[in-house]
This record gives structure tokens, sequence and C-alpha cells, in this order.
DNA sequence: ACTTAGATTTCGCCG
DNA sequence: CGGCGAAGTCTAAGT
């Protein structure tokens, strides 16, 4: 994440036209693409913003962003830079590639105590009548363990690990297994529902499991 | 504005409950009280934020964001700190925008003639018992016709418009009262209901109001 | 203070 | 990909 304080006008056009006179702001260029101009004041909002998909080209004292496939485009130019730092703030929130999912599901299946402690593989995709679940697990109490794996942890990332245990619990000999959510990122209504539903929630770092980065703290300390 | 780059877990409270687990994020801390949690990616949206009023305590290693009024909190419990500077921004200048609805009004009050042939303006915002109508015209017939203004067409303002008309024709004097809808861009589904409500609809451009542009076709050929 | 309506709404789902 | 509805919507304006 690049962040710059910075003296500087901002032209918006697109879907309306918008002008920022000259003044002190913060640029906030986040690495998904997202551009946001935020003032000290006018709370919640940023006083211009680009979403991604967007392109930005910067050159002496002006930068552009232009939207990928649109009109919409932010012209900041900058009179005056009072500070210009970026912040490598950990690539696996960065970086989102379609592949992932498929990933993650491999570097699990390798290392499952990452889901949970002591937790072990009995088989990937296990099957059950409505689809197969990515993680089947047993922990050190031989209990059983579905995990759904996802880029993104939502409410149907949920719904769907849900209906799965609702079929698996079908067999007596399985019906007291529990479901554990693993996501690079868990939405906070996700982790709410999961909570209410008993299902556990991790979030893993991709590049701690591929073993390129330590992890920030010894797990299940 | 203050700016900390930290390894930090928040802690959500209010309408509901959310944790975001340990991880590198932005605080901002605007000089209105606004708070926001920004991760480097995730787009436009604070994964957590605070608006004001709000009331700020900070402790070794935490900080508390507490909503005036209210029963909402942020819990920020900072792990490492990476950067933290605070800027004085002074006060930006106010935005300038325009292309917005209000801008649209103003100028078919204007120029009311764009909604229909031979339209004058009787008044804006005429006052109904549900609300005010955009605009009351009349045409060369001295039939009345309630036009309703939006920058974008949708089912929901053929709704609103249909409610509007509902109730000034309950006013004998306006029983045949028309309606239409004046927007920059309509939506095919809003103009098939409106067509079957006998409702007109009009795209208006613009750069055509301003008078910065000339019509693409002659009206009313 | 409360309610209403707009927003460059954004965001996520479902067809 | 477009339409639809929800959002911790937020925000400004009107009553």
């Amino acid at each position: 994440m690049r962040l710059v304080v910075a003296r500087c006008e901002v032209r918006y056009s697109g879907r309306l036209s918008a002008v920022l006179p000259e003044a002190l702001r913060l640029l906030m260029f986040k690495s998904d693409g997202s551009v946001m101009v935020h003032s000290d004041a006018g709370g919640y909002k940023p006083e211009n913003w680009m979403t991604p998909p967007t392109v930005i080209e910067e050159s002496e004292g002006e930068i552009v962003v232009r939207k990928l496939g649109g009109e919409d485009r932010l012209d900041i130019r900058l009179a005056e830079i009072v500070s210009d730092v970026t912040h490598d703030m950990g690539e696996a929130a960065a970086l989102q590639k379609d592949g992932v999912e498929r990933e993650l599901q491999e570097l699990l299946a390798d290392a499952p105590e990452w889901c949970g402690e002591g937790f072990r593989l009995v088989r990937r995709e296990w099957p059950t009548d409505i689809g197969p679940v990515d993680l089947m697990c047993r922990d050190a109490q031989e209990d059983w363990i579905a995990v759904e794996i996802k880029r993104l942890g939502t409410i149907s990332a949920v719904e769907q690990l849900t209906r799965y245990l609702e079929r698996i619990r079908l067999d007596p000999s399985m019906g007291s297994c529990r479901g554990v959510l693993a996501a690079q990122s868990i939405k906070p209504q996700a982790r709410v529902l999961a909570e209410a539903r008993g299902i556990d929630c991790v979030e893993v770092d991709l590049a701690v499991l591929r073993g390129e980065r330590e992890p920030d703290l010894t797990l299940f300390a």
C-alpha cells in the first residue's frame, strides 16, 4: 500500500464531473488497484476514488488513474509532496489469482494441521451425495472434521459447508462431524454465521503455507 | 490526520460482532473523529470503521473507539507499530460536483421543453401529501404533466412517479395529469414499466442541456 | 432528533 | 454479464 500526503488538485470525470481544489490530502493506493483521496475531515467516505480494475500512470507532478474498461478518470495534479511511503502489507492479501483455491487445497492437504491442532488428512474431495467436501480430516480424539476451502470466506461458503455437514452427519458414525472454514480472508458476517453454527474459521496465509515466510505467531502457543 | 501502520487485531461490536485477525493494516484517524481500518486489498471499503461522533481512548498497545451516543465499539489491539505519523492538513476547500440529480433538475426547470414539446414550468418541487414532484408543467393544451427527474431511470423511479400521479389525480382539476420520467439514462425494464403505465420516458444529455453541445437529432423532427 | 432520499453508492448473489 | 437487494450502508437535506 502506497500512502502519499500531498498538496494536490484532483479532477474526476466519468459518471459525473468533480473538482477538488488544491489542498493537503492523503492519497491511498492499494495493491488491488483501488485509489482513494481522503481529506482530514469529511468522515467515512473518500472525497474522490476509483474502484478496481484501474490503470495508474504517473508522470512528473501528475498521477492519472483510469478505469480499465470505462470512461472514468481521475487526474491528480501534485503541487507539493509532503510524504510518500509504501508499505508491504503481505502479498497474500494483495494477490488474487484464479488458481488460488486449488493451490490452497493442495497446500492444506499436505499440511492439514493449519486447519486445526492435530488434524490429519483422511482424504481430499470426500464425496457426499450433494458434492465433494474439500478435505476430510480427523483429530487426535479421532473426531471427524470437514474442511471447506475458499479464497474468500463468505456467507455462501458457510452455507455450503453447512449443507455438507447436514449430509455427512446422517451417517451415524459421523454424527458428530465438525466443520472448519479455511480461507485467505473471511468476511466478518461469514464469521458471525459460522460461529453461530459451531463452524470454526481459520484464515491461512498462502506465503506461510508455501514456506516462503515464517508465521507471525507460534501456532497453538 | 493520524496514520498508523500496524500489525493489529480489530474487534467490532455493535450492530454486529466482527473480528479481524492480527495482520498488517492501515489505521486512519481523521480530525472529525472518523476512524477507518484498511487492509492493502479489499477495494473501496474499510475492513472496519467508526463514523463520528466518536470517543477515542488510547492506552499501551490498545486503542478503543466508542460511538458517542451508542453501543458501537471498536477495539484495536496493537501488536507491532510499523509507522505512526500525524499530518496537519488544515481544511480542504469544499468539493465541487456537477452532474448530480440537483443540477439536472435546475437545468430542466430552465428548459422544460426538453421533457416534452411545448412544456412550460409551473413550479419546481410541486408538493403532494407524499412528497414533492420534481417539476410540474403544463403543455400547449393546458394539460398537466408531472416530471420525475433522475440521473438513472429505474423501476423504482417509475414506482415513485406512479405514486405521485395517484395522489395528484385525486384533485378533480388534475385528473388527467400525465407523467414524464426524465433521466440521463433509463433502464430498459424501467422503460417497459413506464410505457405500460402510460408514463413517457425522456433521456436528456447533460452537455446539451448546458448548451455545451448541439443535440444529435433535431427535437420533435 | 427523526425521517427520507441520493450515492461516481459498494458489494454480493443469482439468472 | 446485467438486474436485484442489502449494507454496521453513509450523508445531506428537510421537518
